[in-house]
RNA sequence: GACCCCAUCGUCUAGCCUGGUCAGGACAAGAGCUUUUCAAGCUCUCGGCGCGGGUUCAAAUCCCGCUGGGGUCGCCA
């Protein structure tokens, strides 16, 4: 029976390093019909934050990494002092004050690592190992093996950074006479310097991405490229089907850099497939939070307002940014594109235009537009004359969709209501 | 520094195990198309096997060395 586990730290958010590493851990269980473990290693009181417990479960359940089994450490000290216990009757470990440590034997070790093959190390590197610390907690290292022999881990997924644990972590195992498992030591997600990715580099929390508008499915796509491939030059791929592709042996051995364009490419794949409705859902809490929209949603202005923007958006706070002009009443218009688009007064025209329109009785795509055509005609203009300075008074922006279906959305009142107050004093603030 | 791990376009990777298909794809970048804007879409282009030795008829692929990068050296996890 396969059975793994991905052992986090509650003493600082769900990163997305230890992410990924969860994900392979679950994604291996998944593909092994195996056992998928979440133990908390909580044995430093000092740095453990139940807060920091809290947002590690939201993140793995956000994330869709459900487990099998759950523990915690520092429920389990009676457990680590008797086998402490055993090893100083044994006479392998002897007391050094209160702390209690590992006699280390002189010897070869050798690792059995899925990914790497086999790893040799001379244990004569090491120096006698510390299992219980003075204040009467166990170290992570002896901790660790304890829990993984007792839960029956099959294999050990993890950081490359473990891998010079590893031989310490053997010889407790032969100490206390338990089966060592097999290994597979993951290669570390980089920054840009290809260093250790660190909060130096920018966001790095899972909480952090979420906030800023990421889909789960798309950070778990992209967090499983790094360091596999599902093979066929595929991509954007669900979990489901890399579950079924999945091997821990086909894992890359080099580390492997993130990169914030990719993922933001993945998430805009993502948020153009997904359906209308789903997609308000995911985006309510961002309006609500930003003040774009209260309790009652106008579900078809909204779900107008997301088809306008679903194609070309990378992120859900994109589309706060991008469509903040439906939502407001006072656009804010972009001082270069005043600059470009609105230097030359256009307020004859705009009247006209907004005259024109206000007249429309059915006000749609192509009314709009009809309107707009003869306007521009009459006047003696090209269409695209009129098309930026419209579009920069309407949206604040000289870039969008098309403009006659950003006119529809926004709806009659507020589009004439621009156009006429285009030239007016922008400082002036209206009640709606 | 010691020990360990690693090495294909700028980045993520396929190919390596079981040597022989112009080293394939994606992101980014550049060019063009579309057009009412582009941050969307489509098309094209640029760009890589770190270096040196072997083995072999043949090496990205196997072996050795070098160089380079990373990790670990806590009574943190």
């Amino acid at each position: 029976m396969i059975k793994v586990r991905f052992a986090p730290s509650p003493t600082g958010y769900l990163h997305i390093g230890g992410a990924r590493t969860a994900l392979f851990n679950w994604m291996y269980a998944r593909s092994q019909n195996g056992i998928f473990v979440l133990r908390i290693e909580d044995t430093d009181q000092v740095r453990s934050k139940d807060e920091f417990l809290q947002e590690i479960l939201d993140s793995m359940q956000w994330l869709g990494l459900k487990w099998d089994e759950f523990y915690k450490q520092s429920e389990r000290f009676d457990i680590y002092r008797k086998y402490a216990k055993q090893l100083l009757d044994e006479g392998k470990a002897y007391k050094d004050g209160e702390a209690v440590i590992l006699k280390v034997p002189q010897k070869q070790v050798k690792i059995y690592d899925l990914i790497r093959d086999e790893i040799d190390v001379d244990t004569k590197e090491l120096k006698d190992q510390v299992l219980m610390k003075s204040d009467g907690s166990p170290t992570y290292s002896f901790a660790c093996v304890v829990d993984d022999a007792l839960m029956e881990i099959s294999h050990v997924i993890r950081g490359e950074d473990h891998i010079s644990n590893t031989p310490k972590q053997i010889v407790i195992y032969e100490a206390l006479g338990f089966k060592v498992p097999k290994f597979a030591h993951l290669p570390l997600i980089l920054d840009d310097e290809r260093a250790r990715l660190s909060k130096r580099a920018g966001a790095v929390a899972v909480t952090d991405y979420r906030k800023q508008g990421f889909l789960s499915e798309a950070i778990v796509n992209y967090l499983m490229l790094l360091g596999w491939s599902p093979g066929n030059n595929q991509e954007v791929v669900s979990l489901d089907s890399a579950v079924k592709k999945f091997s821990i042996k086909k894992v890359n051995k080099a580390g492997a850099a993130f990169s914030l364009e990719k993922l933001k490419w993945i998430n805009a794949q993502y948020l153009k497939q997904m359906e209308t409705g789903r997609l308000m859902e995911l985006l309510i809490p961002f309006l609500k939070e930003r003040g774009y929209v209260d309790g009652n949603v106008d579900q078809d202005r909204l779900a107008q307002a997301v088809n306008l923007y679903k194609g070309r958006i990378a992120t859900l706070v994109d589309f706060l940014d991008w469509a903040d002009y439906l939502f407001i009443d006072d656009v804010q218009i972009i001082p270069e594109d005043r600059e470009k688009y609105l230097s030359q007064n256009f307020s004859r025209e705009f009247e006209r235009l907004a005259e024109r329109l206000n007249q429309l009785i059915e006000y749609n795509m192509k009314t709009t537009e009809e309107a707009f055509r003869s306007v521009t005609e009459e006047l003696g203009l090209k269409a695209s004359d009129l098309v930026h300075p419209v579009r920069v008074a309407l949206t604040g922006k000289s870039i969008g969709p098309g403009l006659f279906e950003m006119m529809s959305v926004l709806g009659k009142e507020k589009t004439v209501r621009r156009l006429k107050e285009a030239f007016t004093t922008p400082s002036i603030r209206r009640e709606e």
